[in-house]
DNA sequence: TTGTGTTTTATTGCCTCC
DNA sequence: GGAGGCAATAAAACACAA
């Protein structure tokens, strides 16, 4: 040691070993990031045959200056993040799929309830229709033998709804016959509808759900 | 410069196949 | 039982914002 040069501190003499530790670990076994032309290659190689055999790998090894088990875990490796990558892609198609399907169930939902709205509206037409035509016909009754005239055969005795002959056929009894039927649809799908709720579901909800009402194969 | 998150290389332990 | 693959994980290298 010359004079004026200050002795090496603890730190100094841990600073210095461990860079020396370093640039040995670095000759040594230190891990180091493999260059482009060997990753191109071994993408390349990988592009062919994600999983080659031994020889194929010492092959590759020597001519890239690498260890044939470097190789071998760089595969290994490489394997591991396509299969994630493919994982990812994937969960995202899904993803895409059950936000479509989600979508899809929401205006089917909106739909569901505005004909449920159009409904109610018809019945209640229809039940007022019908008690008008009640009393039109204690009316017409009333001077149907005043003024000794009769009812003819083709009007319906129910409701006293004439028949119509269209083309639909003689025994088609008009527009409020239609909405019977609805009516009658309708309480057999509201017999449905209780079993499987359709109202205030979350998406999930429906899909189990219709997964018990036999909507989807599996039990 | 430094803390932090991500990527890449390597290890370990378990499993399957021959 | 040995070889090779895979999943989980460690640890080094790298990227990047603050």
């Amino acid at each position: 040691m010359s004079m004026g040069e200050m002795p090496p501190t603890n730190s100094d003499i841990w600073a210095q070993s461990s860079l020396i530790g370093n640039i040995k670990k670095c000759k040594d076994n230190m891990r180091r990031r493999f260059n482009d032309e060997q990753i191109k290659s071994l993408e390349n190689m990988f592009e062919t045959e994600s999983r080659p055999e031994l020889r194929t790998k010492q092959q590759l090894a020597k001519r890239l200056g690498l260890q044939p088990r470097q190789v071998a875990i760089w595969f290994q490796n490489k394997r591991a993040r396509s299969k994630s990558k493919e994982l990812e892609l994937e969960y995202r198609m899904l993803q895409i799929s059950y936000d479509n399907l989600g979508s899809k169930y929401e205006l089917l939902k909106k739909e569901h309830e505005s004909l449920l709205i159009q409904l109610q509206t018809l019945r209640k037409l229809s039940e007022r229709g019908a008690n008008e035509e009640i009393q039109n016909e204690g009316n017409k009754v009333e001077i149907e033998v005043k003024t000794n005239k009769f009812v003819p055969e083709t009007c319906s005795p129910e409701f006293g709804l004439p028949l119509c002959e269209d083309s639909r056929g003689i025994d088609y009894l008009g527009p409020e016959s239609d909405i019977l039927d609805m009516a009658q649809i309708a309480d057999g799908l509201s017999g449905i509808e209780n079993e499987c709720r359709f109202e205030s579901r979350t998406f999930l909800d429906v899909l189990v759900v219709d997964h018990r009402c036999g909507n989807l194969s599996e039990s």
